[in-house]
DNA sequence: TTAAACCCTGGAGTTAGCTCCAGAGTCAAG
DNA sequence: CTTGACTCTGGAGCTAACTCCAGGGTTTAA
């Protein structure tokens, strides 16, 4: 009963990591190579693969690196933790999104202001009504 | 009639810059001190402040200093550009943040599903719903 | 006159998340 | 047996926009 193991160009195409990209994270402790082979190479586990694609997933729901540290945490010692201290997790995140969309909406707007006041045509810019805002707005 | 003229420390107070920050734009070529005194200070003259204070205003709305670069170039000469050109540069800018809301709004919309699903309660977190579906979702 | 506050240069360090490289060893197919 | 694909380590480089430092010189106010 020898489990399947992974050696890491296999891991990176099975999760669609590169390779420098799987050292890196183990690197960074997100991912340990359960064993290494007599000549040094590391072989990866199921639970390894599990574990990477858990990151590929956290990634791709807006959590940093160091969120998904803690949440590997949470998630490897689940019994040890309560859903309330992983939906902490989540909330806080949850919020940062607002505020970074409410601070991109507002750029947005202050952008689109002076986009539509500005004729757009042929003519030179020395009366541009974008360049003359630029000039005269309130610094904020 | 001389004109008057600010030492880098009265400028960075006046924009609200720090004089690091000033130098640090002298250096990426956004600004150049219109003379150096004897001891070799430099010293900016009104032109300079307001270029500086466009660049802040710039900023704010979202631009990077290469953009910031490109609209000072466009200010400096405007009636060798046309209003079109300008406004091609919003245009971009503008699209660019309507990505990036869309972008933050689906991860947001993931994460609150996520949230929403899970009790939150004191119980262990052995079968959270967050972390459940951390582990079966779709990679993307 | 002396101490604080200012200014200079050049270069290194920061954050996040990779990405690439050299130089060397290992493995699999033909 | 050779060739090409794979793997290893350690470290450098990348982007953006600063920020800080050492080790000097200068100005100004008391």
């Amino acid at each position: 009963m020898k489990t399947k193991h992974y050696k890491i160009g296999q891991l990176a195409s099975l999760t669609g990591l590169t390779v420098d990209t799987v050292r890196f994270y183990e690197n960074k402790g997100l991912v340990q190579a359960s064993q290494r082979s007599d000549a040094g190479y590391r072989l990866f586990s199921a639970d390894d693969l599990a574990r990477l694609q858990f990151i590929k997933r956290a990634k791709a729901v807006g959590f940093t690196l160091d969120e998904i540290s803690e949440l590997l945490e949470l998630r490897l010692h689940p019994d040890d933790h309560t859903c309330e201290e992983v939906k902490q997790v989540t909330a806080r995140k949850v919020r940062e999104l607002d505020e970074k969309i409410a601070e991109l909406e507002k750029i947005r707007m202050s952008l689109k202001t002076l986009h539509t006041a500005c004729c757009g045509g042929p003519e030179s810019a020395e009366h541009c009504s974008i360049l003359q805002a630029l000039d005269s707005m309130e610094a904020s």
